[in-house]
DNA sequence: CTACGAGTTAAAGTGCAGTTTAAGTCAAGC
DNA sequence: GCTTGACTTAAACTGCACTTTAACTCGTAG
């Protein structure tokens, strides 16, 4: 049953708690590298396990498929290495922050909602006027 | 032409850079409440800008359609006022928490990679290997 | 009166990120 | 030798968030 070195897709999937679908679907989008094949099976090295970790994170940052793609493969061997990958990170790291204010932006929203107790939006002087301030 | 007390369609979406395709559907959903008609036109009272502000920040943050609905509902005259509220908005809260600190987690990824210079994924220890720490 | 421009509708189309389905392959156990 | 279970494929389907299209209605300007 289990005597290849590597694992199956359904293991990888166990371990990582990513569909085998999804598995599927990463490897025709170029995120997971084609592992070998025994008789037509899927056989991964457990180091696939590290690169699917950083892919969940990637999604999880808000990262889509294609740009952690663009993400992996800026920064895989065979590319012009550190180059390209600075851009990218610059870039990504952009987004980052400005995402990451816009989050704020909402938590100060939804906190500071806990104080003023509006009972409706269009009400609420403090975010129906933008610059408008000095109501409690 | 524009002597009604309001703004048409193409006015709203002028000014709040969401087209007027995406308002209809907005209205549909229960985003934006339907507005009166002139002539089966719709027209907007100027306090619906300051809804469209909050939806389009709720969207950015990543809310739903569907959650920003929920959000702004939650909160609307007619339902239970504070209650639900409060119910809602500890709910975001976390989530906005738990959506921040894996942003923070990319930046470093992609910080660090700026001093480690790593020049393929699968080599680097640094990610590669969950809690394993101490290089620098 | 006609043409224009800005609006209206319902319905179909788009791109993303997968999931589901149907039909097939293969090694192992009974 | 047949069944079982985990895998394989291509293709169709899903839900989200809109956008596009086609055919229509208005009010105004020339």
């Amino acid at each position: 049953m289990g005597c290849y070195v590597g694992l199956l897709i359904g293991e990888v999937a166990r371990r990582t708690g990513v569909s085998t679908s999804a598995l599927r679907y990463y490897e025709r989008a170029g995120l997971v590298p084609p592992p070998r094949r025994v008789s037509k099976r899927r056989v991964y090295e457990t180091k696939v396990l590290g690169r699917i970790r950083i892919i969940l994170l990637a999604r999880h940052a808000g990262f889509t498929v294609r740009e952690t793609k663009t993400f992996l493969n800026g920064y895989a061997p065979g590319t012009t290495p550190a180059q390209r990958w600075r851009v990218l990170a610059a870039t990504k790291l952009l987004e980052l922050d400005a995402q990451m204010s816009r989050l704020a932006q909402m938590k100060s929203i939804l906190n500071d909602n806990f104080r003023c107790g509006c009972s409706s939006l269009e009400d609420c002087e403090q975010w129906m006027a933008q610059p408008k301030k000095g109501s409690k």
